[in-house]
DNA sequence: TGTCGACCATACGGTAGCGTATGGTTATGG
DNA sequence: CCATAACCATACGCTACCGTATGGTCGACA
């Protein structure tokens, strides 16, 4: 919790870190190779220092990942949703949301190397909170679009599961989706599937 | 590339292994623990003997994980796909994958961990070839189902996708998912959408 | 029944990473 | 300008794992 004060010297030579420095050097290297990844060492040697810095602002190796589990719960999720608070009408809400959300999924490697580390406890934890936040959302917007509950919560699993399954895909093998102007084209159909009622059922 | 001939004798006491014997225990341990978990002294004890025998079948590590991994491949794809070949209408082969799918889905954890790794040129590459091959069976079926080509490969993306997405909610947070019967209906709803006329565009 | 090859056990050296200990450096306020 | 705390470097022991070497066992078959 030691923040440095400010005045951040970073000219030519050596810098001092944060924890959250840290964090997020656990954050990228989570992301390229799995909760396995997180080693002290190499990042040290990324971030040109030692161990030494680590030991200090970290207890041990799961404290740092608890911190970047935090940190991606906060970043990947409450940021986003607050961006949102300014836009009144749902319907642009629920669009500029999967605008930012893919673009954003398309960065962070995280959306999918997590929920392959699952067997891990607090990775799990973090991953129940953010789907549930997430689905709990969208649910929401179905909602205020004029769908009952049931039906706003089943949209809301929908538009999630498509989002999670897109972002695998664009990680995985990007060409086989269609890209750039024929990918906004693509979401938007996909949208105005989800937005429009349902024939019946 | 040695098999043994036949006479797998599993008494009480010590068994011979196989090459395949191995894969399978790689493949498990992946799907528990990620690429990272594939590692010879711990399968050994789990296979109840020892790095001897391993490095007998295999040259080293990487051997093994590409042996998993075409046995992955194949398993998971090929197998299923094969199965649907007697069926003839496509609706119902369409219906019966995905019935199929999903409960494999559910078992299997590979599904969701191999997309974490797909770092590691061999994953990736299995990867590529998977996807294709089930987009590209997907297009099939709805282009046999009357769709024009472009619309098959845009409702062959939507379908799988929501699988991916499917899959790694089923993993990740499995309360938020509709489970049983209402699964059932759940998933009836989606293809029947997925299968209706498009209404323009 | 002895031998040959398939298969496994054991022991070894090497590397990477965790966590600790301890001393050095740098920034600040008294 | 020096004392104290924040911060970092280095060296150490420990464990887990990789890959090699080498010898042991066991079954098939001449």
């Amino acid at each position: 919790m030691v923040q440095r004060s400010d005045k951040a010297l970073r000219e030519g030579g050596r810098k001092r870190l944060t924890a959250q420095d840290w964090a997020d050097a656990a954050l990228t290297a989570m992301g390229e190779g799995g909760l396995a990844a997180v080693a002290i060492e190499p990042l040290a040697a990324r971030l040109d220092t030692t161990k030494g810095s680590f030991y200090w602002h970290f207890a041990n190796r799961e404290a740092l990942i608890e911190a970047a589990l935090d940190r991606w719960e906060q970043k990947s999720t409450e940021a986003i949703i607050a961006g949102l608070a300014a836009e009144s009408d749902p319907g642009t809400r629920l669009r500029r949301l999967f605008a930012e959300a893919s673009e954003l999924a398309s960065e962070d490697p995280l959306e999918v190397s997590l929920p392959a580390s699952a067997g891990h406890p607090r990775v799990a934890a973090v991953l129940r909170r953010v789907t549930e936040r997430r689905v709990g959302y969208l649910a929401q917007l179905f909602a205020e679009l004029g769908f009952p509950p049931d039906e706003a919560h089943r949209r809301a699993l929908l538009a999630y599961t498509g989002y999670l399954g897109h972002t695998q895909l664009t990680h995985a093998v990007p060409e086989t989706l269609p890209a750039g102007e024929d990918g906004r084209r693509y979401l938007d159909s996909v949208l105005d599937t989800l937005m429009r009622a349902a024939p019946d059922s």
